[in-house]
RNA sequence: GGGUCGUUAGCUCAGCUGGUAGAGCAGCGGACUCUUAAUCCGUAGGUCGUCGGUUCAAAUCCGACACGGCCCA
């Protein structure tokens, strides 16, 4: 504000050679003047100037003298005594600049020498191309508008190292052009996932991410307290009882975009905070959902990566196909033919199978239960094709309708693609009292042991004794979607910030 | 939580079976008006993650801890 007030060094604690001598270029700056202008507008991005002018040659371009005014980050620099080369990136891409005495008198050519790579500039120019053909800015006007103080890590091979990617994503994304455009198709998938649900006629809605009973999901939620209301809350695991209750209010179509915490483990597909889609629709059932699902699935590859075959890991997926469907049983089978249909529905050979596979299983599991188990353990994984797992055991999903013919499973389904669960959705049960005594077998659940078991939501039941009416509604995991359509192999590739440790 | 690999200059990396550290880029000084990872000459820069142990001597061997990658739970 003050240019009197100068911020004689103030070190960072790290201080070393080259933050010394830049800045000491920094105090120079203040001495002239102001060191960080905010008036300098651009008119044009790099990469619009390459689109706009891909067809003319040089000559063409000499005689339209096309002034052009960019800004960027300086991450190249070539001296050559009277003249310069710098490259300038800016969100768009990169655009050269070449400097001279002759266009901008030797003072300003000068000063632009003692410029370091990592430092934000203005420039005012003609565009030409160079004998090699590359479109670029002669420029006639130069200022530096941000000096940097901290060098940038190695032209050539940017950062390289994890942690300080993930630490510094400024860095990763200043220096990576695979990490911007990750995080640019990130973008463009959430974008067209709204358009589609949009154009469908969904509402968009945000429900709250503090809640009082922590629900919606099997998971062990963070808790916080309100000073205030004096009250526990809880980081909400899941939006799905506050988005059937809109459902309830009349809101036949919603759908949410938004973070779900959970208290557990960290991996690679694993990051304690994640980006979910639920979305709900009345008068539509499970079926309609898978339905619905590859379509948008198809839409959004096709929209963000123009086509709908996506490589992943060296391997091809292509949406295109039809995703097969198979019931729990049928995908062990399918993967491990030694196992018969009678094997499967006899738990104490599924026990036995468990205990000698060395996979614990949850004491009062039904068949459907330790099947879900032995699926998990054995056949997921495998599951590299899209492919819905339909018809979840009642006992698993206390939020599910129970199927018409047989009510121990539901009308439920998970979608695997890469051997990874990528979504799950299901006809919602809308039986009040039904889902009251789900509620009150997961009470005991809880009380027997099991940290991931629900709440009885007493504000949900009565909800849905108005009469939630007949609703399908589905959660997808856009992180693992995101992984999926940028090839990435970790979930803290597709995070800007995940979670660590701190450093110190 | 377990296994495994890693942590050396601002960044990218060398450093064999122990003898107190090297390169490239970045920086600084110089030369150079079409370079593009510019080039050429010169120069400066390091509590080798932390703490402890073995040894005449530790970046190097041993142990603990911290942080991270990958695999498993």
């Amino acid at each position: 504000m003050n240019q009197e007030v100068d911020q004689q060094n103030i070190p960072s604690q790290d201080e070393n050679q080259i933050i010394a001598e830049r800045r000491t270029k920094l105090t120079e700056l203040r001495k002239t003047g102001n060191a960080f202008p905010n008036d300098f507008h651009r008119d044009d991005l790099a990469s619009d100037l390459h689109q706009q002018y891909a067809a003319d040659t040089n000559e063409t371009l000499e005689v339209t003298v096309k002034t052009v005014r960019v800004a960027g980050r300086m991450v190249l620099k070539r001296v050559m005594g009277k003249a310069s080369f710098a490259t300038i990136q800016d969100m768009s891409g990169r655009i050269q600049l070449y400097i001279s005495n002759d266009l901008t008198g030797e003072a300003v050519h000068q000063a632009f020498k003692h410029y370091d790579l990592g430092d934000i500039l203005g420039v005012q120019g003609t565009l030409f191309r160079t004998k090699t053909g590359e479109l670029s800015v002669r420029v006639t006007h130069l200022r530096l508008l941000t000096k940097a103080l901290r060098p940038l890590p190695e032209k050539f091979h940017g950062l390289t190292n994890q942690e300080q990617k993930y630490r510094q994503r400024y860095l990763d994304l200043i220096t990576n052009e695979n990490t911007r455009k990750v995080f640019a198709t990130r973008s463009g998938i959430i974008q067209s996932i709204r358009e589609f649900f949009v154009a469908r006629g969904y509402l968009e809605v945000e429900t709250p991410m503090m809640h009082p009973i922590p629900g919606g999901a099997a998971a062990r939620p963070f808790a916080t307290h309100h000073n205030a209301l004096d009250m526990a809350l809880y980081l909400r695991i899941a939006p799905e009882l506050y988005l059937k209750q809109l459902v309830v209010g009349g809101m036949e179509k919603v759908f949410e975009i938004n973070r779900n915490f959970r208290n557990e483990g960290i991996s690679t597909r694993h990051n304690p905070e994640f980006t979910m889609l639920e979305f709900y629709e009345a008068y539509q059932d499970y079926a309609y959902l898978m339905d619905l699902t590859e379509t948008m699935l198809r839409e959004v590859a096709e929209k963000v990566l123009s086509t709908t075959k996506i490589a992943y890991q060296g391997r091809e997926i292509d949406f295109a196909q039809p995703f097969a469907r198979f019931t729990i049983t049928q995908a062990i089978r399918k993967y491990s033919p030694e196992y018969t249909d009678a094997q499967l529905d006899d738990r104490a050979f599924l026990i036995d199978r468990l205990q000698s596979l060395g996979i614990a299983h949850k004491p009062g599991s039904g068949v459907g239960g330790l099947q879900l188990t032995l699926f998990d353990e054995i056949t997921e994984h495998l599951l590299f094709e899209p492919t819905f797992i339909i018809d979840y055991p009642a006992e698993v999903s206390p939020l599910a309708r129970r199927n018409d013919i047989n009510p121990e499973i539901t009308d439920r389904f998970e979608l695997y693609i890469a051997g990874r669960e990528i979504a799950n959705g299901f006809s919602e049960l809308n039986d009040p009292e039904d889902q009251a005594a789900r509620f009150l077998d997961q009470t005991k659940a809880k009380e027997a042991g099991d940290a991931e078991a629900m709440h009885y939501d007493a504000n949900y039941i009565r909800a849905l004794e108005y009469g939630l009416p007949p609703t399908a509604g589905e959660g997808i995991g856009i992180d693992r979607l995101v992984m999926l359509l940028t090839d990435s192999p970790s979930i803290r590739d597709v995070i800007l910030f995940p979670q660590l440790r701190q450093e110190d």
